[in-house]
DNA sequence: ATTATCTATAGATCTATAGATAATGC
DNA sequence: ATTATCTATAGATCTATAGATAATGC
């Protein structure tokens, strides 16, 4: 009889298998995500890792060379989808705002369904590092592109604004990210609240309800 | 001669002083911040705030009990001005709007001008415990005087607005942290940018410069 | 043969305590 | 006497590597 803990080849577990994922890579990572989030990442020892998962702490070495690559594995995969969506909506002829808003709802959603905060982490020094380095490029890029529709909506609006209004988009989405770490769940439609609030803000005075069924079709 | 390392009782230090204080507590304090805000607090060791100050690691405990507490008071301090300032609005009969204004210009200043961003400690996953409960209650205090005033703009204005935007206010200002933590500094002007852009997105239509005006007097 | 795990451990930390020492201040 | 520092260290970690073992798959 073919045991549940035992997926493949390899040594079996002593223990059984108690995360989401259907790899070993896939439950460290979701281990980590949740204590990363939930206790902090310097404070998050490879031990308290692989204790979560199941496995010994040496076995981690086997699919990560350090603590660091899986802290880059989690952040890359939270910034993937919304820069490549960010890239296809640069090519778009819509109007600034239909796309500011598609970008907007959509990677407003992902923060929200994730399960675990992982944006939390986004402020945290260790970041800083060489280490980071491509991310952070990747995160700058995506921000490029949130400042660059928004500066474009201003334009297309017409109307005044605050000077610096660019900048915010961009840091409304992550609000988000501070709301669900502080109420414990993210704000009830805030993949509509924050575009909605995001557009108002640049001036933008049309029809909401239009410019977000055009942006549903945008996604 | 008086030598300048020795400002009291107490066997002389090996190392000049070096850092920013009047007491060794403050020394420790502004090391730490340092720290913490440049490495992580999870990645920062005991000895290395020592090493920064200029003492031995084990001098630490002369004058904080755990490393916790270090964490406790730098957070304590950026908290208890803005929080006194919201308590003072509360009492005022100034319109809304100017008191929003008033608080949340401050705030940002503060935040803009302190030495370190030490804002970015506030989603550290390692404040969830017990030991942090008073600061956070300090803090949930400071955003319903937020929620509040936000929500009483928008009843006065008496113009649409998006729901739930009353949430909105407070983390505009928590945006300056992280502003300031990817561009390694605060944005020109955000303590005029950040409350315009919030009396905005309740929906205040009147003129800006003289609600600033007001709220000057206020503070 | 390849893979994923295991056991064992080296060497480097890290936090916190005990107790000595060298100033000031009464 | 009081204070702030020092030296020394116990005991508990923590990361990463070396090498053994027990599966699968060819």
């Amino acid at each position: 009889m073919k045991r549940v803990t035992q997926l493949g080849p390899g040594r079996p577990r002593l223990e059984p298998r108690r995360r989401a994922g259907q790899t070993p890579r896939a439950e460290i990572l979701d281990a980590a995500a949740e204590l990363f989030t939930g206790n902090g990442y310097g404070s998050t020892s490879t031990r308290a890792i692989a204790d979560a998962v199941g496995i010994r702490q040496a076995s981690l070495y086997h699919h990560f060379a350090s603590k660091d690559d899986i802290l880059d594995a989690l952040l890359g995969e939270t910034i993937t989808a919304p820069l490549k969506l960010a890239e296809r909506l640069a090519e778009s002829d819509a109007p600034a705002a239909v796309r500011l808003y598609a970008l907007a709802r959509f990677d407003v959603s992902q923060l929200c369904a994730a399960r675990w905060n992982l944006g939390a982490l986004y402020l945290l020094p260790e970041l800083r590092g060489e280490r980071f380095a491509a991310f952070r490029a990747r995160r700058d890029d995506l921000r490029r592109h949130y400042e660059i529709l928004a500066a474009a909506v201003i334009s297309e609006a017409g109307n005044p604004t605050v000077p610096g209004a660019d900048l915010l988009p961009f840091r409304l989405v992550e609000s988000v990210i501070n709301i669900r770490s502080d109420e414990g769940a993210p704000p009830r439609y805030a993949d509509q609240l924050i575009p909605d609030a995001m557009l108002r803000l640049l001036g933008y005075q049309e029809d909401l309800a239009r410019t977000r069924a055009a942006a549903l079709k945008l996604g």
